[in-house]
DNA sequence: TATGAATGAGCCTTCATTCAT
DNA sequence: CATGAATGAAGGCTCATTCAT
């Protein structure tokens, strides 16, 4: 097995794209069950029959089926990433204005909407998280990250005037997030019983600027 | 099931009251299990053992594995809906001023402290909840239960000038409950950069009522 | 286990009807759940319950599982018994006439017809007897008699001119009751198939005497 | 289960070949422990030691208990159909003359000496079939089978002035069927009590041409 | 690379049996 | 006499993993 996993590290690097396709292949197949059956009911004879290889082929490439939830926790915190970069890829320049939170909260919104299984799993893999070390760390840089993004959102916000000037950014930054977090949760429970967009409209006017007082920021 | 319940609460003397003891036991232990290892380690083995009893005694009291797990989300949920319940048990009376929100944050923070497991066997079910529909309707239950809760609060403290007056109380107790709900999630990924008491109350700081307006609530 | 048996065993004599009527249930059950299920599906616990009694009862009246199918073949060769006895039951005396093999075969068939289960449960515990040694003792006793039976009547009808007079009484008893038997089973696996009436009246007239030659029987 | 068959009859060289070699083992196994212990006492352990393989294996093959057993009907009446060929295998052409009933007999006698669990087996499944459709099937089609080549002999016999003319042959055929499957179950009983040469040549006797009369068949 | 065959460990469940009441 | 509660010993089956090809 140690062999076997050297041969696949050595392959993921030298082999061409087809040893990579078919990592690709079966870390979709795992990450579209995971959202079908739950960890609780992922099999990895599911997972190659759905990428269309035998068994022993995921156990070549992955070694273990440990060693490929890590893989998919990867795979799948990348994913959440692609999600939350701004519009334009590859172009996004730092120079242009950041989005607005209104933005970042219905970008958050269409993404699980274009993305049904991306919430489930991240959901299913951050429980695992809490008992698996080498998902805690993945899944803990990837919410710090989120964070930052949303703190420099909130920051840039307050700056721009658009939103109210008494924000702390980190503990804004830290309930929008939670809230966007638990969103995710009611609409798994309940999606009929929730509406984001109403729901998280509240949350954006709470954030805008007093209305009386003169928006402290960019101004004289 | 149902019906050795009854025969637990007609209270048969001894007998059915140690057959419910013994019910209890095993849902605690379950309770306990799914919080150290998930749902996916739930060993009915190791469930009966912590227990101390065999593991058909298990199943004489619950006849599946599967029939036990509805009964820890029923289980669960009362222990949720126990912690939310205001403070002093038996002598609330609806004539005493209710919670203010504030105080619903803090006590939803304490329940999590004190009972550590709570947050994460509530994910764990509330993901179960998603594909086994005997758990999804008793969650959507609770869900609405407690979402009508603190929209009562939000109303409650709008009147009583303790909120700002502009609040859609449904709307807000959505972000309310949602956010408690992320909150638990990034306690559970990262407790330590999460600082809850810090976080909730720049969240209670967006509700307050706005500063010049005289509020309108009970004065004078 | 020694104790319950021994009590058991002066209970049947000594302890009234009401014991032997508990007996008497719980065998019947037993005997009609073999029917139906067979050995292989035979529950102790189904039992019991089919004799609307606890499944510790069973026990405190036979012992063992093992136990009461021995008083089963008890129960069922029993009753086989009663099935081969002549018409009048008590009454039934030596010197009248023994009844023709045409009518064993026809009360044979009778017999199955009016008690369904009881080929079933013959061939179930014949099967059992075979690895079974207090079972196949009751099973060849019954046998040797039933054969014995046959045999009488094969002499009387061939001295009475109704059967040819050619026959080895033994042997020819061994055909009519081994076909029995078959048709038995050929009735178990399709009884559409098999018209015992029309069959077995071939076989009656093979036993006809022969039409030339006079009777040498009851004449002159 | 048809495909790995089909795969065998192919014979993709030597892989399918040795699959099919196990599945042989393992149907000879469950075969031969039928007989011992009887279908009650049949385990799937006890199968796959007996074969030499561990238990997954057998699941490997055969799925599930229920599947081997369905295969076994396969298997056991597969056997029974052998045994009831004539003789010279291959070489059977229908011009040569068919065995005589005796023959028949005594071939029938001959196999459950040379199989002494055939008989056994036969019952246990035959009862099984009485409860389960797919057995039940095989069953039927088999006794059908069987009872038309019986038919058939003994048309052949009367018209060759062998048998007694007067016979209805498809009834003579279910009397010596039904005769055969009940000396299986006498000798299962007792053996020793049952000897089958000498009763079935009282039967075989009864069969004969009538003495007087001048055989219809074949003579001058 | 890729696969079919095979396995060991373990899981849920069943069932006859016992024991205190 | 009768019962509910409890148990130990299996039994069928699953699943990740390995190995020879």
């Amino acid at each position: 097995m140690a062999k076997t996993r050297r041969a696949a590290a050595a392959g993921k690097a030298s082999t061409s794209e087809l040893g990579a396709a078919r990592r690709r292949d079966l870390l979709e197949a795992a990450y579209t069950l995971i959202a079908e059956k739950g960890l609780e009911g992922l099999r990895t004879r599911d997972i190659a029959a759905r990428a269309g290889v035998n068994i022993s082929t995921l156990h070549y490439y992955f070694g273990t089926k440990d060693a490929l939830l890590v893989a998919i926790v990867e795979h799948v915190t990348d994913k959440f990433g692609e999600e939350r970069k701004p519009a334009s890829p590859g172009a996004a320049s730092p120079a242009e204005p950041p989005e607005s939170l209104r933005a970042h909260l219905e970008r958050a919104w269409r993404s699980f909407q274009d993305h049904p299984h991306l919430a489930t799993v991240l959901q299913e893999l951050s429980l695992r998280a809490q008992r698996e070390p080498a998902a805690r760390t993945a899944f803990r840089a990837v919410h710090k990250e989120w964070n930052l993004g949303v703190e420099q959102l909130v920051r840039q916000g307050a700056r721009a005037g658009q939103l109210r000037s008494d924000l702390d950014p980190r503990a804004a930054a830290a309930v929008i997030t939670s809230f966007i977090m638990g969103a995710m949760l009611q609409l798994g429970i309940d999606a009929g019983a929730f509406d984001f967009h109403h729901v998280s409209g509240e949350l954006d006017r709470w954030l805008a600027p007093a209305p009386g007082k003169p928006s402290r920021g960019r101004k004289a």
